[in-house]
DNA sequence: TTGAAAGCGCTAACAA
DNA sequence: TTGTTAGCGCTTTCAA
């Protein structure tokens, strides 16, 4: 059996009402829960149904309603379980709204990112939830917006573009994590990141990249200028590509004459990369390097030493996102909004002065 | 700027003919890529399509075309990294050959996998990706099958059904794994689960739950009967619903009279409730337990001991099976095919002999 | 190469 | 409550 007997001429419901002996609106009205329909007619046309196996054609169906019922939902990396688990959170709210969702994963690229855009407007999607890769270059967007389907941003805002805005309040909690290093004596304190930067932005004022990123350098950078520290940016790393190239920065970061004495990973993939570097190069955390890391996930306690990290609220951000997507989509909110969900500095042990800061190690 | 319009009416061919000055079918065909055009009459339809900022109607086409180009992919948990993972080696492999991904988490609750199904097949998506949540309730599937629509099974297979899968070779690598801890003296060896399974089907030789399960199950069992052990699956566990269930599950085996000496978790997500549980339980791996578990992420080198794990080829399942259902759509293959992959037991230090096996510890 | 017209499967508007 | 008639926006005949 099963050997695909060339794809059959779908049921339709015309055929259905035949079958039933009604018109086609008939047939349809009671397959598609709309309009009123006798009790004898109902069951004829659930009968003739069954009996041919109907399938309603949600292409023809939404062509005539104008909606999809469908959510696009566009990301950086679903391997990430940071998206993993925002992805999570969206479905789960849009399956209980009633919506569907369609994924696309973008590998951070932004040309990828606007080819799923196209795409999801081609499919007539009723909404989009995008955790955009750039910051500045919107156009894509601007599209969606365009073509009249609202947009909520996940965990990345950009520039120039008013719209609403789920995310985590990355500024703060990236200058309290600075600030916790600073206040165990580190001055010297690296930042690894896999996307892009324009580190001339800071000097500048502007923010260039995705704004997750550019909030956690500039809290970092603010604590650190705060606390008197002179040219912290000279340990930012960008670009850090998976695997390998985290790597390679660590590496690099580390062999340099004044090596910093802590670093932050930007999530929990560039963290393991880091701590593998740092275990190959015999270095030990917290003793040789202190360390915090973006995402909290359980592992993070099972490691030696357990890791000091920076919780964000992942799944609710999703589920947040969603909601206000399918208010926006039913119509039932106006103007845009910034929902910023607070992150959490979990202290454990990762983190201790360093080596060489004048005190005596024990 | 950007407060949404309210949904203006879509650009069609129609608009874009009109500005043009050129029959609807002719705009149609340029706008399309299809039929022959001049070259004069495609630039005007350009020029009026980017003026009038057209976009085509993805429904409208895939209802006259009856292709989608839309490939659906059903998974029990995206947030579990062996799916994120699979994912993404499917919509790589999709975009390459131009096909888009819409996915359905279903939680491995069978109801929504049957909803996400109908819901597909309504999309009119050109075939399927499942890793099914039953072995033996396969209804929605045959119902996909009947459509006409192609459909490549995901890590797991099913009963009764003949079609194409691409899997692990669970049994095989389960069995190694299991005699790799009798040969370090276990006799007691747990396995825990989260996907039900229904034990009385081992002793009848029949397989029920999840294939992917009862593989590993089979694999253990065969190993731990042919060493003579008896009564092993007094230490199988299934049912273990994420976090709190894994850990019950964890503190009531260890709790035994006669507790495991070895545990094997069933994928990443239980292995990280089990070893935080065992830790509050103040045991440690492998001195009081040794552990093994499926899937090899880069934090089960990191811990404390480094895990000995069984590492699994992930993201080629993924890309095979689409590479395979996009074959299949295309026409380009016939008869149902069993693809398996193998898995490795990856030795590092979470096994030792058994604390009371009448050896020496040291 | 272009145009006119028909039709994909459904819903919506209007009558009966 | 049911039927008839138009479309939705596109592709696909079939002619010109």
């Amino acid at each position: 059996m099963n050997e695909p007997t060339g794809r059959r001429r779908d049921v339709t419901v015309a055929d259905v009402a035949r079958d039933a002996k009604v018109a086609k609106a008939t047939a349809a009205r009671s397959l598609g829960g709309y309009g009123a329909v006798s009790d004898d007619v109902r069951q004829r046309v659930q009968a003739a149904a069954e009996a041919l196996g109907y399938h309603a054609n949600g292409l023809a169906r939404s062509m005539n309603t104008g909606r999809s019922n469908t959510i696009g939902v566009i990301v950086g990396d679903i391997e990430n379980p940071y998206f993993g688990v925002a992805v999570r959170g969206i479905t789960d709210t849009a399956k209980a709204a009633g919506y569907d969702v369609i994924l696309a994963n973008t590998g951070e690229q932004l040309e990828v990112e606007i080819d799923a855009a196209r795409v999801f407007v081609e499919k007539r999607v009723d909404g989009f939830i995008v955790a955009p890769t750039s910051f500045t270059i919107t156009d894509h967007l601007s599209d969606i917006v365009n073509s009249g389907r609202p947009l909520v941003l996940l965990d990345r805002h950009v520039d120039n573009l008013d719209l609403d805005v789920v995310e985590v309040d990355n500024e703060k909690v990236a200058r309290a994590a600075a600030q916790h290093l600073i206040d165990s004596g580190h001055e010297r304190v690296a930042f690894i990141t896999t996307l892009e930067f324009e580190l001339s932005a800071y000097r500048t004022g502007a923010e260039l990249g995705v704004s997750s990123v550019s909030a956690r350098i500039n809290g970092i950078l603010a604590a650190m200028t705060a606390a008197g520290v002179e040219n912290p940016e000279r340990y930012l790393r960008f670009d850090a590509n998976s695997g390998a190239g985290v790597k390679g920065v660590t590496r690099e970061l580390m062999q340099l004459d004044e090596a910093p004495t802590a670093i932050i990973a930007s999530d929990s993939l560039i963290a393991m990369g880091v701590l593998s570097e740092l275990r190959q190069l015999g270095l030990t955390v917290p003793d040789d390097v202190s360390f915090i890391m973006f995402d909290d996930f359980e592992w993070a306690t099972l490691i030696d030493p357990p890791l000091t990290v920076i919780a964000q609220p992942v799944y609710e951000v999703g589920v947040a996102a969603a909601k206000r997507l399918i208010a926006r989509i039913e119509g039932r909110v106006t103007g845009p909004l910034l929902q910023l969900f607070p992150a959490t500095l979990v202290h454990r042990e990762s983190v201790a002065r360093p080596r060489s800061d004048g005190r005596p190690d024990a």
